[in-house]
DNA sequence: TTGCGTGCAAAGGTTTTGCATGGCA
DNA sequence: TGCCATGCAAAACCTTTGCACGCAA
């Protein structure tokens, strides 16, 4: 069998335009930060080969069903962050990026640590819960806001 | 000393209303539940005490910087979620009452397990990060989803 | 040529703000 | 009385939808 397990959705993305390789390269280009529509404009704007707004939340919309890119969903009034998803570490379907973002300051921490893949395992296992990695964020306070705070 | 460790916004609710009072009897009535501005809304219209959109909004705004509710971002194009703290658990700060909620049905299960409690303490330690468990939401999918999925 | 892709304009929904009025202390 | 609270209306945002035109295959 080929790479695809199961497509969820198999109309998508039929022909080749520029705008879509384009969106494609610069997520791929920001991997490991989180981008907003916004931002994905702006970039273009200034790049002189602006690209509609409605393409650009079209085209997400499709990388994110086809698992090519994450959407999270940060504060609630603020738009929403979308981030290429890194496939060289994820073998078996565990992706293994957890976020934690500061509640002060917005800083976005990414995690790769074994503690976090235990309590995932511990509670699909105890508590009969699936955690979803790519929806998940842990909200708290970074170092330097915590220093602030007290 | 009393309660009240440090309120962080001391020019908060200087006035009893009718409208704070009952917003927060709402809350605490449903306690476990996530309820929405509009669900709040709803419920006080049908009541026949009706209670304005802004000042519902503005209401918990206060709860939450009062730390008497928590504001959760589920899903981006919809509205937030609030719900009641339930101070009887937390004993010195500690709350100790992670929330898991399905993608699927909505469910939502609250977890106090000392394994989660230990990543806390993990990623505290190790990556400079404190989490705020009242603001913090697993999501994934419940074990009725997860049959129901594959 | 066919039918999807594009992007403008407009609509839909949530949340915030301005402002005059009303109510607590 | 002083000042905050209230709530209507309007604005500000983010996101989606309708539609005519353009472009890939």
């Amino acid at each position: 069998m080929t790479l695809d397990p199961k497509t969820k959705n198999q109309n998508r993305s039929q022909y080749k335009t520029w705008q879509r390789a384009e969106i494609t390269a610069y997520l791929m280009a920001t991997q490991g930060e989180h981008v907003t529509v916004n931002d994905i404009v702006k970039h273009f704007e200034e790049s002189g080969k602006p690209i509609g707004l409605t393409t650009v939340y079209r085209h997400l919309d499709k990388l994110v069903d086809e698992g090519i890119i994450n959407k999270y969903n940060l504060d609630n009034g603020s738009s929403a962050c979308f981030e290429y998803i890194d496939n060289e570490h994820s073998k078996d379907g565990a992706a293994s990026c957890y976020h934690c973002k500061c509640d002060k300051c917005g800083k976005l921490i990414h995690l790769h640590c074994e503690e976090i893949e235990a309590l995932i395992k511990h509670i699909e296992k105890n508590h009969s819960f699936v955690i979803n990695p790519r929806r998940t964020v842990l909200y708290g306070l970074c170092d330097s806001c915590r220093k602030l705070e007290v």
